[in-house]
DNA sequence: GCTTCATTTCGTCATTTCGCAAAGTGAGGA
DNA sequence: TCCTCACTTTGCGAAATGACGAAATGAAGC
């Protein structure tokens, strides 16, 4: 793998808010609202988020009528981005932000995601 | 390993330069004059570049009277730190850049390092 | 003590990154 | 066909990054 390649794997790591999706990713694939809701970030930031990692090759996407799933990449991932998510799965496994997430993700899944943008629509509203 | 550790160490791995200079002091110590010869930047900024490795727990220093020598971090290294360069040398092992750096690196270290260092010395006058 | 000099720190500048809101895109339903 | 709406792209401000040169630091030799 090329030099820029493994660079722009690593720096799509270097963000806190990417690492916690690839956590939030790697049990099921989850759809951008449900990953926004477990951010608290603007859609559009989240969007970016989920650009760099697809990028990098750590992340893919499909599409389900008018929402987008992304899950973790996985036979079409090279062998480095899986090496790379080994890293940060065995770095991070005991850590308490991750599993505060864990625990908060598992209550988005209970909610029916229609409900969830429904949600979102009205908090964007009130800005 | 806390997140914002681990964001810190993917962080120290996401510019050429940085990963130039692990792949350098991989075999061996070498001084910040030998490295600044190897990426041809401003000891400045190289310096900050090993200020920021060491700070991610990649590299360990060692004072020598003038000069201060860099390796990777041994037996005092984290086991993520240890993780992370695993990741990097099994992703580039066979890189073309880095292997021009190697050939490159063996005519620096031929050198008398006072040489080197009078090189430089006279290369900054001329600026 | 004074000088020399390898390295680091500081100040500055250009570029990139990360956040947001607003506008654009495109799939599904009326 | 037109509307709705999940998501993406664009544009922008604030903060971080990476480059440099100049000044500070501190070890060695006189």
């Amino acid at each position: 793998m090329p030099l820029d390649r493994t660079v722009t794997l690593a720096r799509a790591l270097g963000d806190p808010s990417r690492v916690r999706v690839l956590f939030a990713c790697r049990r099921r694939e989850l759809c951008v609202c449900q990953i926004t809701a477990l951010l608290e970030l603007a859609p559009s930031t989240v969007s970016k988020h989920l650009s760099i990692l697809r990028t990098a090759g750590l992340l893919e996407s499909r599409q389900r009528g008018r929402w987008i799933h992304y899950r973790l990449a996985g036979a079409a991932a090279s062998r480095e981005a899986r090496a790379a998510l080994d890293f940060l799965f065995g770095a991070l496994a005991r850590d308490a932000l991750i599993a505060a997430d864990r625990r908060r993700l598992a209550e988005i899944l209970a909610l029916d995601p229609d409900r969830l943008c429904e949600r979102q629509r009205c908090a964007a509203r009130r800005r």
